[in-house]
DNA sequence: CCATTTTCTTGAATCAATCAAGTCCTGGCC
DNA sequence: GGCCAGGACTTGATTGATTCAAGAAAATGG
């Protein structure tokens, strides 16, 4: 199912040294479930919960889901991950984080992909009436039909990704 | 809990009537629990399903839940209502609908507000880049605090609204 | 008023996510 | 290098929102 190799290949990623940097630079404990969460965020952007515990236990072996659900947590309130809700959606997970980027999702297959904000580091922060609340962050998804989907509609709708 | 005479008062709304008139125009068969709920989302905007159940049941009688359910996913299919499903709340429900107007979230207490955009009918549809995707809704989420909230955080963590 | 088709009721099931109690392990200390 | 305390993981149950399924009831057209 993962080929790690492959992909280690085609990219230059994280080593597992660095994930262990950076949950010691967050004040997070390093164990194996944690460094196994954060490589499958980096290495499936925006999967959800299910595939990520799929993932880990791929190339780690047994982990209980509850371990998986806390390290998410844990990861996306330390700021190592992001937790991204698509309407209809099970949570998904990304690890690019600190740039304030926006999402694609196909409403046919359900994958999702990044799209950078035209309009600065910061965008869309500008709401033409904010009816009185103090805004800190603008949340852009765009729907639509992915390039796949566009040419042949797939057999059911919406998941995978 | 509901004082439908005060709200009279103050809003002109659509009638029974005009509810009727547009299941009908929507090819959908007229009932009761049908009126009471586009009804109860035209009371309530951005309330979500088990609060529609309590509305239509305050003022028309028992009605099952799942019947509030089919009832919500046929009006929001026919376009009558907009489901909208913020991050970390159950799904919600506006009468609002034709414009692309969107919705200030409070991190705090949970209550949403309309937000019209500024960019004119259809904005924000042009994103940097789309990645191949065919895009036909651009949906913005503003997160923040409402004046409330600002003012004094409440006791628990999101709800409400 | 009847037939057809849709909608509503009842009750169970699913899926994602959380809670809870106990065990295990990491990181700091001696 | 071993010990301790608090944090992390395992196991198993539970919640909450939503959906599925089968039969009863009601709405529309004739």
């Amino acid at each position: 199912m993962i080929d790690s190799r492959k992909w280690a290949r085609l990219r230059t990623v994280p080593t597992d040294t660095d994930f262990e940097r950076m949950l010691r630079e967050a004040d997070l404990r390093v164990t194996r479930p944690r460094l196994a969460v954060l490589t499958a965020v980096h290495r499936y952007p925006h999967a959800d919960t299910d595939s990520i515990i799929g993932a880990v236990r791929a190339d780690f072996g047994e982990v209980s889901h509850q371990a998986v659900y806390d390290v998410l947590r844990a990861l996306s309130t330390a700021g190592l991950v992001r937790r991204i809700e698509p309407a209809g959606s099970a949570a998904r997970y990304e690890a690019r984080v600190g740039d304030n980027h926006h999402h694609v999702v196909c409403r046919s297959c359900g994958i999702i992909a990044d799209v950078d904000c035209a309009v600065g580091d910061t965008p869309c922060l500008t709401a033409s009436d904010d009816r009185g609340f103090t805004i800190d962050e603008a949340e852009v998804v765009y729907w639509g039909l992915c390039p796949e989907c566009v040419a042949a509609p797939p057999r059911a709708t919406a998941a995978g990704g």
